[in-house]
RNA sequence: UCCCCAGUAGCUCAGUCGGCAGAGCAAGUGGCUGUUAACCACUGGGUCCGCGGUUCGAGUCCGUGCUGGGGAGCCA
């Protein structure tokens, strides 16, 4: 016999005679001729109610059952007497697959968050964090759902990259040299004698490689892992992140702008659709306004704001700021938060930056002192996405590299896309924690991600 | 990397002016009960983060290190 999800015995229409359902027991409550045993499998977030009679054989050993233990159960699925739940097992059998001792750190009680990073491996095991993980695994098959429907193509990028600057900040070096014996040549070492004969490091943004691919399949996308080394020590930053990147080729801003807001607003709405057990914990534990707040970015359109009226806006504010706004500086944290929280009060999406504080492949306007850039700022988590058009004029390109001091011929590959048939072409980057964040309202990315990595911390 | 805060029982925390180490929950034992973080009673449980200092005496004051958290920068 095949066992039964919880979740679908949760969900039955009618009484069923045999069911098996396996899992862990979260609580036990001892009544006078029989136990209540609640069992949960991590299909939702509901656990089954199971009615343990003195009749079984070892009805002893189902007396002393611990909390974390892991049963299997053959039963009737039954209309319960009690008020709490529809359903529940009348017991025929309950085998003890694993039992727990004592020392089993999950207590039947609130537990902080702190306490329960100390011990990730386990904390999947809470009604939290299983509801997290579930969200995070439905989000993702969201995200390829929404790409596929719009014939986007999932492109799969180089982890490894041999580019030695991305301008994404620092990197993490990827290498087999032995580092007690690092070979050198006159004081320098030699990556020659390395794996790929090269510096080599881990990616920092599949973009340069995902636009590649667009101007060639169209429109595409990447989701997969990105590493940054910087030494972050914020609710928001990991070493070790999912990023979407989208890549479109004959697109520009404006509707590079558009997907963005479309996808957010798709992944919003899938969330409150097909996540509504787990999202009412998050409303009740973590955030009672997460459903207002919600149904806010799926039914407010998003303001677009150009830089220059954002430094205005915030210029005029009377609002003290720690850093006062100005132009030519990147907006602090405390202005993007003024602008989505205190001014706007709904997403904004900010766009033509300075070129002096954005990367060399965003693409000049005309003005020749901004670039075509976009940030969508969302309350409570900041950026959330970053994106440009790109550059596709070769001489452009190549000038605002020396511009930032790079090397060309690093770049020969990406800068011969522009040779070759070079088009206007659009992207951005999502970070999949932070979405997930936002969509739960859990303000910290190291208990959206199972394991995180985070400086001084890669215990798991 | 910088600024601020914290570290006391398995967990969450209190600990007054420097003077005997505490509570709730959890655990163990017993009782009660179609229960709902079940309930009632009793019992056990401490490297007060580490090191050094001041003091007759330090959980408490000082120095330092470590760990954790919040904020900033970097960014998604």
């Amino acid at each position: 016999m095949n066992r039964n999800q919880i979740k679908a015995l949760l969900h039955a229409d009618h009484p069923q005679t045999q069911v098996l359902i396996k899992g862990w027991v979260r609580t036990r409550r001892n009544s006078k001729d029989f136990s209540f045993i609640e069992i949960n499998d991590g299909s939702c977030l509901g656990n089954m109610q199971v009615i343990a009679g003195a009749d079984l054989f070892n009805h002893d050993q189902i007396d002393r059952l611990t909390t974390g233990s892991a049963v299997s159960v053959t039963g009737s699925l039954v209309a319960s007497q009690g008020k709490e739940q529809q359903w529940e097992i009348q017991a025929h059998r309950i085998d003890v697959i694993s039992m727990a001792p004592e020392s089993f750190p999950l207590q039947k009680k609130r537990h902080s968050d702190e306490y329960l990073r100390s011990i990730a491996h386990l904390r999947p095991r809470t009604n939290k964090y299983g509801a997290v993980f579930r969200i995070r695994s439905d989000l993702s098959y969201a995200i390829h759902t929404f790409f596929q429907q719009r014939g986007f193509k999932y492109v799969h990028t180089p982890i490894i990259t041999g580019s030695d600057c991305e301008g994404a900040g620092e990197m993490f070096r990827v290498t087999t040299l032995d580092l007690n014996a690092v070979p050198r040549t006159g004081g320098h070492v030699d990556y020659s004698l390395d794996f790929f004969a090269k510096e080599a490091n881990l990616t920092v943004s599949g973009q340069l490689s995902a636009e590649m691919l667009a101007l060639s399949l169209g429109n595409v996308y990447t989701f997969g892992p990105t590493f940054r080394a910087e030494d972050s020590n914020t609710r928001r930053h990991a070493a070790e992140f999912w990023m979407v990147e989208p890549e479109m080729a004959f697109c520009g801003l404006e509707q590079n702008m558009d997907l963005a807001e479309e996808m957010i607003r798709y992944l919003v709405l899938y969330a409150i659709e097909n996540c509504a057990e787990d999202l009412e914990l998050f409303a009740r534990f973590v955030d009672k306004t997460l459903p207002a707040a919600l149904q806010n970015i799926v039914d407010e359109k998003f303001v677009r704001l150009p830089y220059c009226e954002a430094v205005d806006i915030l210029s005029k504010s009377g609002n003290h700021f720690e850093f006062a706004p100005e132009t030519g500086q990147d907006l602090q944290t405390e202005h993007e938060r003024f602008l989505t929280e205190v001014h706007f009060k709904k997403p904004v999406i900010v766009y033509n930056y300075p070129k002096t504080i954005k990367p060399f492949y965003m693409r000049l306007n005309d003005d020749d002192l901004t670039v075509a850039a976009m940030d969508v700022l969302v309350p409570g988590i900041g950026e959330i996405i970053g994106g440009s058009q790109r550059e596709e004029r070769l001489e452009v390109l190549e000038r605002r590299m020396d511009e930032q001091g790079l090397n060309k011929e690093n770049y020969w590959w990406y800068l011969d896309s522009r040779r070759y048939g070079s088009v206007e072409h659009s992207g951005f980057g999502l970070g999949f924690e932070r979405l997930i964040m936002l969509i739960t309202g859990i303000s910290n990315i190291r208990d959206v991600t199972p394991f995180p990595r985070t400086p001084k911390n890669i215990e798991f």
